[in-house]
DNA sequence: AATTGAGTTCCAAATAACGGAACTCTGTAT
DNA sequence: ATACAGAGTTCCGTTATTTGGAACTCAATT
């Protein structure tokens, strides 16, 4: 019953039918309530395909009738929200990019945050990410990319489950047991690699660990070749559950990179816990 | 009665009264029709307040009624576009974040033009964008950082005025000199430094020269100690008038640098125009 | 010329939004 | 303690928007 869930079946349902799903799933979309759900509805089916839908193909996705879909995606066009293509092809329209920069760069928390993975970038030269805990998923906040990085332009905003991610476990640790065990058993466990915890069992166990020592590793876990140290944080106040982590190529990493990563990363976490626990204290809107 | 033009007004609004806007401004906002026009309003309301707002300011700035207030702001609480603070203060919600990543960065013109910004980047060494124009707003769709800039993180998404920014004059060019003049007359001309070209015979006139050399300057325009040098580009079939730019502190930069920019910054514009060409050739959609 | 499929428009009926007023908190002054 | 004021929330009859079926247009095919 949660958006998260929903937002999650949506990715299952394209990862099962590569390309041509329009024309073959039943639509095993639950229609939300209320005028401006049902307009959202649409909007992520727009934003999820990766070809741009045509009116057809929606109205194959949408348990809508032709006329009720038409005028929806009419309100969405006539807000920016979405833009039409010459060939009637629907995509994302600009109106939200400028809302989401607003929403990205007026973030507090990723503000107070910036800093100090600035310097965890800059300490060890490799990708940093900041994630956030938002359901069963990891969004990411910010990062700071490695010189060269060919792959991957920009996670920023995308979200990664939390059961096969460095800063995901991270922040599960920082649950209390109960509510960490009930989130374990609610994830669908997808084998991304070889590696991936694919059982509560086996992510409870891992998760006990990295409560013991703070810190969190994937291990090529949710990409083939791809490693990373991670550490949680969390404010009580604000109710804020978060993480930072240090990407790299599994070839490039040496045992001391990982040792010295772990301390660097630990560090990060509690000056920005701190940092959050100071602007709290003074005056507690801003 | 443009998207665009509400939009201004607001930054208009925001930009006069600096601090406590909610209580005394007299709400100039023109209510959108539709549920969803409606709701609008309200996220945009807080998506671009600099402190997050409280119920109370929302209801000084938006002209609704109590009760109608907050069930809009519940609606948008309950789909995710807004999230509300332990002291009852909003912001955007994440799933702002989301829908546009994937807008993003499925955004085929985006991808399309990515290499060639990448190499303009490491051909100059400089901060590049790219920027695509809406209304009378130049969006930015990307940028590649230069190595160590402090200020100004990330521009993606952000938007500025046409008549103060090299992407935007150069996209200007582009226009039939009708049409061109039109929106040189739509401007709020702001001087945002002494050398803004602030009426439309100046725009006019200079963007005359651009037509000839195809290359626009940003002689420190838009903000002190800042210069670009950009080439507008465009695409009939899409319907597509964009830019690419090199940014540079003033100081840094030598006669020389400029005449290297613009042979280079001309090139990347062509060889994203050459690009969409043969990009629509093949098969018309993807 | 006839047929099909895609996209668009219309309007009575159903439904969701509206908005005024009453209510509940929480913190502050008496 | 008690009253007060301000912020936030809920309720419900009224009102306006959305709904969805059907009819219509347009373009491409047969």
């Amino acid at each position: 019953m949660d958006r998260v869930d929903e937002l999650a079946e949506q990715a299952d349902e394209r990862a099962q039918s590569p390309s041509n799903a329009a024309a073959t799933a039943p639509s095993r979309r639950k229609p939300e309530s209320g005028t401006l759900g049902k307009a959202l509805d649409v909007l992520d089916v727009i934003a999820l395909s990766e070809k741009p839908p045509r009116f057809t193909d929606l109205l194959g996705q949408i348990d809508q009738p032709r006329g009720t879909l038409h005028r929806q995606i009419s309100n969405l066009v006539a807000e920016g929200l979405v833009a039409v293509n010459p060939d009637h092809s629907y995509v994302p329209g600009l109106r939200l990019l400028k809302l989401a920069a607003r929403a990205w760069s007026g973030n507090t928390f990723r503000l107070l945050a910036e800093p100090h993975i600035r310097q965890l970038h800059e300490a060890t030269g490799e990708t940093v990410h900041l994630g956030l805990m938002s359901g069963l998923e990891v969004i990411y906040l910010d990062k700071i990319e490695s010189k060269q990085t060919v792959r991957m332009h920009s996670q920023v905003g995308n979200a990664s489950p939390l059961y096969c991610t460095g800063v995901g476990k991270a922040m599960l640790a920082r649950l209390p047991a109960e509510e960490c065990a009930k989130r374990a058993d609610q994830f669908e466990y997808f084998r991304h690699t070889p590696t991936t915890l694919h059982t509560p069992k086996l992510l409870l166990a891992e998760i006990e660990e990295i409560r013991q020592t703070g810190i969190s590793h994937d291990r090529e876990e949710h990409e083939p070749g791809i490693r990373c140290v991670a550490a949680g944080l969390s404010d009580d106040k604000q109710g804020i559950i978060a993480g930072v982590s240090v990407t790299a190529p599994a070839f490039r990493i040496a045992d001391d990179d990982i040792e010295n990563w772990q301390v660097l990363v630990l560090q990060a976490a509690r000056a920005i816990e701190r940092d959050m626990e100071a602007r709290l204290g003074p005056r507690s809107q801003e």
